[in-house]
DNA sequence: ATGAAAGCGCTAACAG
DNA sequence: CTGTTAGCGCTTTCAT
């Protein structure tokens, strides 16, 4: 490979005039400039990462963490994913995938090397144990998710409580009085992952306010147990004319269960979901559903940290993303309503 | 942070003595080497990546080219994407995540600058545009897909072909001779994907040996779609009793609108699917599958590449991973089979 | 078994 | 506007 010093010498510069066309932190004559970049161009120069590194302190890198564990809806994270990797790169910067395997040992060597600049950390949990660390370091640092305290944290996420209260407003607003929420597996609830929690918690605040009764449901999602689940819910409370449901996997069998016990979407019952708009839109009953904005979240979290690492940092420490309710085919006014 | 050069002065021994203890590229005595280990403890050292790399001239990355397009079966990227980063830090390597967005750029990029010692690329196509590049560095590359040409490049895919076979072969034991196959979306064909076209391939060959009927359609795996496909099938072939599916979108829509029109799996008609095992475990009906084995290619990746970075160039070219077909309680014999 | 020292290729003062 | 130069922290001969 073509280094620095010889692009220099083919364009008849000073490898410094060279090493500042390519920064641009200092201005250069017309000329000067064309002849660099013509000798960049021919040579096919590339500047050598490491030694780039080593010299500026700056790896431009981003470490991501993505968890290693897979009960989450996978196609969410790898959105995000796709996402922070693009934007990344939009801004000059390399994304290295960090899984959550090492567990905080990662955060130390990656911060401990200078491998990465900055890293961005998603699937974090209530009582993260990497929290201490990212708490120490100096190292920009983003969260998707929010913990139980943010103090000092900067965080991306989507509002879920607000998500909730949109869900039964929506429901309400329909006339429906009773309602199911069927969620994420129990192995979500005892991991406190907190997304959980704040949608019931903001279900349930407006639920009371509007004078609706919630029943709410952990799920697997696969049929056999929202078969079960489903028996419950209408054993328990026969009256129940709407569901929320936030589990990806739970739609098509609850859809699906709902169709063989003769109950119509929406003549019947309505459904409102909470996932990606591309499952909403698939389901064999196009979904009134709240979309999990994956791909913004990446944007965001991307560039809070590069707000951060250029020092324009904002203010914001916690980014909490709107929630948007699109209606579809699976909700109508409840039965018997005007 | 701490440096080799502090670490040697805390432990009264040379810096390439704390290098080599490091390495262990030389024999160090033990009381020596006991008190680098030490030293390193108690600085909390980390050696920096960039000097490393400048040095050695190796970054100790390996860089995972991902498809941007998303309209493959995503939760399959995901789990190659993690088992090539867990089965890399394995062996001492991390992962640098570029999406396809770049192009052939992204691979100049990466070779030029020394950012990674060597490049797993994901989703290739039969003519994809970055086989000249790949084919021109002399940086270890390993693909996971097969592109039309596999000569002087290492690959890494389910054998397609014998999964098409196998998938025949078992409904023609179980006495099934009109056969069905529901593709990927035609899209996917049209891009040339290669894996599609090989199970197609298989399958026709193994179907002409034992005399089955074949009848192909591709599938965008809406309902709508799925819909539309089906009564093509029963129109075109009403004595088709044996289904293959290669599309995991298509799984839900197909068992519940065979369901719909009343036709029972397995006893009127079987279905087999090529699809990841969760998929298969999870449908409606526990499906007799041929397994995608995505950690297994991920980690295979990981394993050929580092083979050649360390210079065990493996002499396999082209590793076919065999696959195996479980049978659950989507297949049975043909009706009015003995 | 250990040290000394020469770079690796680039950035960023410091000088004009 | 451009050149000179001193490192950045580590690896790796070459010595001993």
């Amino acid at each position: 490979m073509a280094t620095l010093a010889e692009v220099a010498r083919h364009a008849g510069v000073s490898a410094s005039t060279v090493s500042y066309v390519l920064s641009g932190k200092r201005s250069i004559s017309a000329p000067t400039r064309e002849r660099v970049e013509h000798s960049i161009k021919e040579l096919g120069y590339h500047p050598n990462a490491g030694a780039r590194a080593l010299a500026s302190s700056r790896s431009n890198i981003i470490a991501l963490m993505v968890p290693l564990r897979t009960d989450m809806y996978v196609p969410v994270m790898m959105e995000i994913a796709i996402a922070v990797a693009t934007t990344a790169r939009s801004h000059g910067y390399d994304v290295l995938l960090l899984t959550g395997e090492e567990g905080p040992a990662a955060v130390r060597r990656v911060t401990g090397s200078g491998l990465a600049d900055a890293m961005i950390v998603m699937d974090v949990e209530l009582e993260d144990e990497r929290l201490p660390l990212l708490h120490a370091t100096r190292q920009p640092t983003v969260l998707i998710g929010l913990p139980a305290d943010t103090v000092g944290l900067t965080c991306v996420d989507l509002d879920f409580t607000a998500t909730g209260a949109l869900c039964v407003e929506h429901l309400a607003a329909l006339g429906h009085r009773e309602v199911a929420i069927v969620g994420e597996a129990p192995a979500v609830y005892e991991r406190h992952t907190g997304f959980a929690e704040r949608t019931l918690e903001g279900l349930r605040r407006r639920a009371g306010e509007l004078g609706v009764r919630l029943l709410h449901r952990p799920c697997q999602g696969s049929y056999e147990s929202m078969d079960g689940t489903l028996s419950r819910i209408f054993d328990e409370r026969p009256g129940t004319t709407g569901f929320v449901v936030q589990n990806e996997a739970a739609i098509d069998p609850l859809l699906s269960l709902l169709r063989r016990q003769g109950r119509a979407v929406p003549e019947d019952v309505s459904v409102v979901a909470v996932c990606p708009e591309q499952v909403a839109t698939q389901a064999s009953v196009r979904l009134t559903s709240v979309a999990i904005p994956a791909q913004e979240m990446g944007q965001r979290a991307v560039e809070l940290v590069v707000a951060k690492l250029e020092g324009n940092a904002s203010g914001e420490q916690v980014a909490l993303l709107a929630p948007e309710l699109t209606v579809r085919a699976s909700s109508g006014p409840a039965p018997g309503t005007a």
